[in-house]
DNA sequence: CTGTGTGCAAACTCTTTGCATAAGT
DNA sequence: ACTTATGCAAAGAGTTTGCACACAG
């Protein structure tokens, strides 16, 4: 069961397990790198039988994301998209469908980076590579 | 003056160049290249004493949008920004201020690129490198 | 017990839409 | 005149917040 190394990561992390951060984290964290809204999540979670409010979906995913276990995606429109996987890498994001992917950190490289303006140095660089039908 | 030309520019964008598109449109290309949110494109005509609605500079901006003449960007968050440079280029973002530098086209490379998934194509690319106080 | 987290509803921000009026050709 | 654009206000999404109650330590 992963209801164990739940808690300890959010332990890990300074936040209290509480039965919905262990739920939600089970979901985010129990089955590989996915890439989640508030309300996908929280759609989960209501059909897993857990009592969740989105509000508190979205006040732990920001919870998350400040302790370093999810990373904010920006794709534009409207939607925020989190990301289980925080390690360097970019993404496929297929218009169609709001549906993104995970491109391996290792393939792409961006070369010819011209220097940052006056004291401010990079802290990120997003590649989002836009796909439509074919 | 740039009132003809702009006219001219809506025209054969095949949009009727009225006062509110003309006063726009003046403001957004009137003066090299710009990033604007609806907000300030807003507050910026109505400093110039044009009777515009925000309304009509978002209806304004998705014309000007789908006509070729903008460009929306991805930052995230949840303003939107666009942006008169059409070319192929990226961005610098600075988080701090929310403010938008343009990255000439010609110097980002972008390498290692995955083939897409069955069915679909690469529409673009966007790149963000986001910049924080150093 | 004590303090932090949650739920709910209401507030907020940004953006879009519907419909009567105004303006362009 | 005829058609298309605009203004306004209201609706709509997504997200955040305030406060009373509930739960973890």
């Amino acid at each position: 069961m992963t209801g164990v190394d739940v808690s300890k990561l959010l332990r890990r992390a300074g936040l209290r397990p509480t039965r919905q951060r262990v739920a939600l984290a089970a979901l985010l964290f129990g089955n590989g790198d996915r890439h989640v809204t508030a309300e996908i999540l929280h759609e989960e979670a209501v059909k897993a039988g857990e009592r969740v409010s989105l509000a508190t979906v979205y006040n732990t995913l920001h919870q998350f994301e400040r302790a370093g276990l999810l990373r904010e995606i920006a794709i534009g429109g409207q939607r925020a998209y989190f990301d289980t996987n925080i390690s360097n890498h970019n993404h496929f994001f297929v218009e169609a469908e709001g549906r993104l992917v995970d491109i391996p950190g290792s393939s792409i490289r961006v070369d010819g980076l011209p220097e940052p303006p006056e004291h401010l140095e990079i802290s990120h660089i997003d590649v989002v590579v836009r796909l439509v039908r074919k």
